[in-house]
DNA sequence: AATAAGTCGTGATATTTTTCACATATTCAC
DNA sequence: GTGAATATGTGAAAAATATCACGACTTATT
């Protein structure tokens, strides 16, 4: 699909650079430099040139670029006019958390319908979204794409294959587990428990006089 | 400190090594190969064995890895056997459920207490751990030098700045907001919003056709 | 109109991370 | 013991990412 050509690294700092011209741009600010961005959301200038011109050319020589038409540029690249649903597995602690959350700020995506094992929470509504037993997955699942895990880590297997054969495409995975999936199945590994022990790793074992801020 | 020749990216990944031994050894697994690891958690054998090669020979030519000295091996590099005390502020949807969530199941962390400015909050016990006004940050926050953000995001710059100057060296922001701090303190962003909107951006803009799975 | 200040886009370079591929060592079966 | 199988550790290469530094162009100022 269209230039496969931008980098990775580049294109999971997209999202970033979108909502903060959002917020330029409901500022009132109709320019902005590379100097200006980078300050905000501490990426180096040149990184941000480098990733923006993937695009081509988007700004101007001297003057900056204009937030209106880089949020418009983006707000097309990211597909932000087409809303995507996502299902969300597992209404425990963080799935109640991620329902009570709007994603829709802002954002494009939205958690339309969730699951649960839990009898007493199939039927109810959590943040304005139906929440169904487990066993209803693959009727009430439908032809959503995306799914967010939040289930104990043993049902991740389990649930994954189910997700899959469904024909889900991409799960954003909150487990402990490193699931299987097939080749064109894209999981996204976000793992607390991890992120917390390598940051007190890192406090411990690295001096860090220079900024070096980790991702 | 020691060897700071290690690579952040190995770094990283250290934890999940952890984890996964732990569990091998919970199994009663004796010995382990760079190949079945890799399996495991899903990262190259040869990645793998690369960042074992970092602490030096762990391993047996011909045999793998002894698991329960490796096991001893990254406790101690991993610091498992000290406790680090961890402060977390802004009891809301998120900050309840990592509460709720004993952080302290194989790992070295652990939240010790909790501050929110809801005086209805203040005061409470959530997961076994105390809650209390933000207005006693200073004069309860002790020792504690990693803390958890998750708060709104126009409240972030005004509590890091206080967290800083009360000694903070590491902080886990789950607010959008990417927040300033001296060059001695560390700031992991855990961005949930933007890793929905990049899984999806993927799933639209790349073919994916190989097993490319990413962090 | 000329000058100064600001800023992009990018070739070149540096750094970081991953992967290949193989010499070398060990184990296991018989 | 011997040979086949297994698996490490690592030099070298590749790939991915980040940064430097500057020519080219814009804007603002006097
Ligand atoms: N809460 C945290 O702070 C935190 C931190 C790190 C990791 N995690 C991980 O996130 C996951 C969820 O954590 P949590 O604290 O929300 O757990 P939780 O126990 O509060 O919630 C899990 C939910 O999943 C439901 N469930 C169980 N089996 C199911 C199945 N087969 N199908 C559908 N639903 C099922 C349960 O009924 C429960 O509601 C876990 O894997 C956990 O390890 C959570
Ligand atoms: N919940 C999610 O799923 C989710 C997803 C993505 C990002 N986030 C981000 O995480 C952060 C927290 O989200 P949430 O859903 O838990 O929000 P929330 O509104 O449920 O919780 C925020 C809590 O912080 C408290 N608070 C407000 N100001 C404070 C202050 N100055 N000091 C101490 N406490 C204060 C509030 O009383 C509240 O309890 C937000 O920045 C949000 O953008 C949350």
């Amino acid at each position: 699909m269209e230039q496969n050509k931008i980098p990775q690294a580049t294109a999971k700092r997209l999202p970033l650079y979108y909502r903060f011209l959002n917020n330029l741009q409901m500022q009132g600010k109709t320019r902005v430099s590379s100097k200006e961005l980078s300050e905000a959301v501490k990426v180096d200038s040149a990184t941000i040139r480098r990733d923006f011109s993937y695009f081509g050319a988007l700004g101007k020589k001297g003057y900056g670029y204009n937030v209106e038409y880089l949020l418009g540029f983006f707000r097309k690249t990211l597909d932000q006019d087409e809303l995507t649903d996502v299902a969300l597995i597992g209404v425990g602690n963080l799935g109640t958390a991620f329902l009570n959350y709007n994603f829709t700020k802002n954002n494009n995506t939205k958690i339309v319908l969730a699951f649960d094992a839990d009898p007493n929470k199939a039927g109810k509504e959590i943040g304005g979204v139906p929440v169904y037993h487990i066993d209803d997955l693959e009727e009430k699942l439908g032809n959503v794409k995306v799914a967010i895990l939040t289930i104990p880590a043993t049902e991740a297997d389990r649930i994954t294959e189910r997700l899959v054969s469904k024909g889900i495409k991409g799960i954003l995975n909150f487990t402990p587990a490193r699931i299987s999936v097939p080749d064109d199945v894209r999981v996204h590994h976000i793992d607390l428990a991890i992120e917390l022990q390598a940051l007190v790793y890192f406090l411990k074992h690295y001096p860090l006089d220079t900024k070096e801020e980790v991702l």
